[in-house]
DNA sequence: CTTGACTTTCTTACATTGTAAGGTTACCTT
DNA sequence: AAGGTAACCTTACAATGTAAGAAAGTCAAG
């Protein structure tokens, strides 16, 4: 009552672990996560950079959380699903959501401190491909081809100095220009080739070399099931 | 004023742009890439911060030469290799290179300017592709599955907070008590077993999803030749 | 309402970082 | 020796993470 109508000063919505990460995450996919400091954060959330620290011991489990959250965003396989439908799209969602949030793979590398988020998430791809029938020592190979495979695309992709096809027929174009053609022939033949066929298109690179990694593994699969193997 | 004979018993062996970066590569080395400040890697060539910015522009300069000096450590395939095992020795010099190196992946990552001795590494892996037959197009998708595997088989391989296989061991027993295993239990199982066959190996997982993708890349190559696609 | 305990936020301060501006020394050529 | 340039240094500053402790807000019981 009294509290109720006092003074409409501010909403004075209490901070929380939640809204800080949030605020955190919005935070590095606009600016980048070098831009990312406690009092920029607290700025954004209408406060000051020490009271964070009630709330978190250090920046760093603010990264920690980030990096969980950012998991918890990737799709996950329903349980029935067949395996290789089903690891395709969620290699597709975490490729999505990792480009969404290209500050992730850098922090994932540095912070090895895995949180409730990521284990709920690795749990439900072993269990998808046990499920399917895969030996205990190939899920574990199917689970580190697939993801070294798709962190690796990424942050390939998120790396470099474009982004559309546009963009990389410039970059091509400034490559070849600024190079000795003729101690370089394969590299500058390369960019060359994409220089000239601009609808090239890092979706399907990525489905590629997917591809041919789930394919191998089905092999594996059915040699590991005509040896009855467990 | 007085004699500038003083204590010249100093070889002073100019600063060059060489000595910084593989200076600044052994301290990163030792103590982290975090612990690289300019104060630091002066101090360790007996020189003042501000001296190192006669000969780069600034501290990202000289983080893109680090790169590239890294990049330059790689074993690169002779010319008459054949493709596959020359691209299986590659992968596992850039991977031990790497593993040497672990502050390099980060990096690359944030900054795409290649330099002349990335360059040369590309066109030499091009080259040898090309050579063994394999179109533009499948030269740069097996480039792109490869690197991105090595990339992110090894970025996962060095953040992990183990190197052993006894400190696996240790560190999956910490995980296995702290965790509600009713709730992970295809996490928790797997963790287990790997607990109990502590003669996992990272050379060994490497290898295996190295060759499922060169044996995909050669089925692609197969296809395409029989195809007569150039 | 007052009191006091507890939670949450803020103030101040400091060591460290990258680097701008300009000064000082060392070395080479004439 | 003289002068010029290449190499290095001194000083200074703004931005960062965070330690220490003060202050404000919140709520239960007297």
């Amino acid at each position: 009552m009294a509290a109720r109508v006092k003074k409409d000063e501010s909403p004075r919505t209490p901070l929380t672990p939640e809204r800080v990460v949030s605020a955190a995450i919005e935070l590095a996919d606009e600016k980048g996560v070098a831009k990312l400091t406690m009092r920029g954060l607290a700025a954004s959330l209408g406060v000051e950079a020490m009271s964070l620290y009630y709330h978190f011991a250090n920046k760093g489990k603010i990264l920690d959380a980030m990096v969980d959250a950012v998991f918890a965003e990737v799709e996950l396989p329903a349980k029935d699903d067949e395996w290789k439908p089903a690891m395709r799209a969620r290699a597709g969602s975490l490729r999505s959501v990792l480009l969404d949030h290209t500050w992730a793979i850098a922090l994932m590398d540095s912070r090895p401190d895995p949180g409730l988020g990521t284990i709920t998430h690795h749990d439900a791809i072993i269990g998808c491909l046990r499920s399917a029938g895969f030996s205990m020592s190939l899920t574990a190979h199917a689970f580190s081809v697939i993801d070294s495979y798709v962190y690796g695309f990424v942050s390939q992709e998120s790396g470099l100095p474009f982004q559309s096809s546009e963009e990389l027929a410039d970059v091509a174009g400034g490559i070849i220009e600024s190079l000795p053609v003729e101690q370089f022939p394969h590299f500058s033949e390369m960019v060359a080739a994409y220089y000239l066929h601009p609808e090239y298109s890092f979706a399907e690179e990525f489905l590629v070399g997917l591809d041919l990694i789930l394919d191998g593994l089905e092999r594996l699969r059915a040699a590991e099931v005509s040896d009855g193997e467990s």
